[in-house]
DNA sequence: GCTCGGACTAAACATTTGTTTAGTCTGTCG
DNA sequence: CGACAGACTAAACAAATGTTTAGTCCGAGC
C-alpha cells in the first residue's frame, strides 16, 4: 500500500490505526450496527481479512473504538484517569465539558454507543451523570445553580438534554438549515440558545407546574 | 396454531394486525433495524413467509409501520389529520403532548423512527417543531413563555429534549432506578423534574452565559 | 360438488454477513 | 544467506438474512 511515512512508532502509527478511525467514523455516521466489516476495510484500504487479523473479530473492534472513545473522555488519550480537576462553573461540567470538545467522529460514535447500548457506553452514562449531578450540586451550594426536588433526576435530565442534539443532529441540522451542528458555528448559535434556556427557562411563570400538579394529583386518585 | 379466538372481523382482526404489532414492539425495543422477519413471524406467531405475503416486504413492513405509528400521533388512528385545535398552555404542545400520551410501544417505535431516520419520521419531526415552535410563540406573546433570540432553534432544541428522555430511556432507568420510565408513575416524577427545569432553569444567575459569550468572541477573533 | 382465491406453511434460494484458510510479501535476526 | 515473524490479501466457508416457490388448507360462490 502506501509507504510507511516515517515509522517511529513502527506498531501505533500505521494500517491498524486507520482501520479504527475508519471504524470510529463508519460507526458513528451509521450506527454500531449497520456497518459491515467489508465497509470498514474499504475505507480503511485494506482487505477485510486484515482486521480481524488485527483485532480477533468486529465485536472485539467495536469493544476497541468504545475503549479509545471513552479514554479520550475521561482524560485525553490515556485511559486510567476519571476526575477532572476543579468545578470551574456553568459551561463545564467537568466530563461532558470534555466530550463535548473532543473531536466531531468521536462525539459521533459517542452518540450512537449511548444509543446503542454498548456496556462501556453505559459505564461512561452512569459516571458523567455522577459527575454532573455532584457539579449542580456544588452549584446549588455555590449560588450558581438553582435548587432542585431531586437532584439525580435533575442531573440525568440535564445530561440526557446535553446529549439530545447529538442524538438528533441529523432532524436538527435539516430543521435548522444548516451543514453540520457540530462544525461551523451553527454550535455557537445553537448552543446560545440552550444556555438561555437553561439558564432563563422556557416558562415564564408557574403556571405549567400547577398545571402539571393538578394532571398528577388527578392521576393519583382519579 | 392457536384456534381463532372469534373472527367477528374476518378482515383486520388477524394475523396481519398481529404481525405489525409484533414488528412495532420488536423495531420499538431493538432498533429500526437489528429485526428479523423471522423473530417477527416466531413474536406474531406465524411463518416467516406470512409477513412478506401481506406486507410484500421487509421495508414495505417497516413503512407500514411507520405510518400507522404517524396517524396515531397526528390525531389518534385517522389519517388525514394534522392540526391539533388550540393552544391549551404548557404541558401541552399540541401534537408532542398527542405523542406523549399515545401507547408505549407506539412511543418506543416513534423514538427510534427519529433516531435511525426513517423517512416518515423525518417529516413528523419537521411537523412537530412547527407546531412547537408556533406555540411558544403564540406563548411569548401572551405571556406565558419568555423570549427568546431565536425561536425556530428554541422550537427545535425544546422538542429534542422532549424526546431525550425517550432515546436514553435505558440510561436513564438505569441511573434513576427505575423498572419503566414511562409506565410506572416514574413518569410523574421525572416529568415533574423537567418542568421545573423548564420553569425555573437550572441556573441561577447570568454567569453561564456570560462566561459562554466570551469563550464565543474568543473562538470569532482568536 | 367443484372450483376459485386467499391465508398460511415448509422448504429452498440468493445474498450478505463475520470469520477462516492458505498463502505471499517484506523486513529482521541468527 | 536463510529461517522466521508478522502485515497483508484472495478465496473459500458457514451462518443468517430477506425473499421466492410450491403447495396445503379452508371458506365462499357458482
Amino acid at each position: 500500500m502506501a509507504a510507511p511515512p516515517d515509522d517511529s512508532t513502527p506498531n501505533d502509527s500505521t494500517a491498524r490505526t486507520r482501520i479504527r478511525d475508519a471504524a470510529l467514523n463508519l460507526f458513528g455516521r451509521d450506527g454500531v450496527n449497520r456497518v459491515t466489516v467489508r465497509a470498514i476495510a474499504a475505507e480503511a484500504g485494506v482487505s477485510p481479512g486484515l482486521v480481524v487479523h488485527h483485532f480477533g473479530s468486529m465485536a472485539a473492534l467495536r469493544r476497541e473504538c468504545d475503549a479509545y472513545v471513552v479514554s479520550m473522555v475521561r482524560g485525553t488519550d490515556d485511559p486510567d484517569r476519571a476526575e477532572a480537576p476543579d468545578g470551574v462553573m456553568a459551561g463545564d461540567a467537568t466530563g461532558l465539558a470534555a466530550m463535548l470538545e473532543v473531536a466531531t467522529p468521536v462525539r459521533r460514535y459517542l452518540a450512537r454507543a449511548f444509543l446503542d447500548g454498548t456496556p462501556e457506553a453505559a459505564k461512561l452514562f452512569d459516571e458523567i451523570v455522577e459527575v454532573t449531578t455532584a457539579w449542580l450540586t456544588d452549584g446549588e451550594r455555590e449560588g450558581w445553580a438553582r435548587p432542585t426536588s431531586n437532584p439525580r433526576a435533575r442531573g440525568a435530565i440535564y445530561v440526557s438534554w446535553l446529549l439530545a442534539p447529538l442524538a438528533f443532529s441529523d432532524h436538527l441540522e435539516r430543521v435548522l438549515g444548516v451543514e453540520d451542528l457540530y462544525e461551523t458555528d451553527a454550535t455557537i448559535e445553537h448552543a446560545r440558545v440552550a444556555l438561555e434556556m437553561f439558564t432563563h427557562g422556557v416558562f415564564a411563570d408557574e403556571r405549567a407546574l400547577g398545571t402539571w400538579d393538578t394532571v398528577a394529583k388527578e392521576r393519583k386518585n382519579p
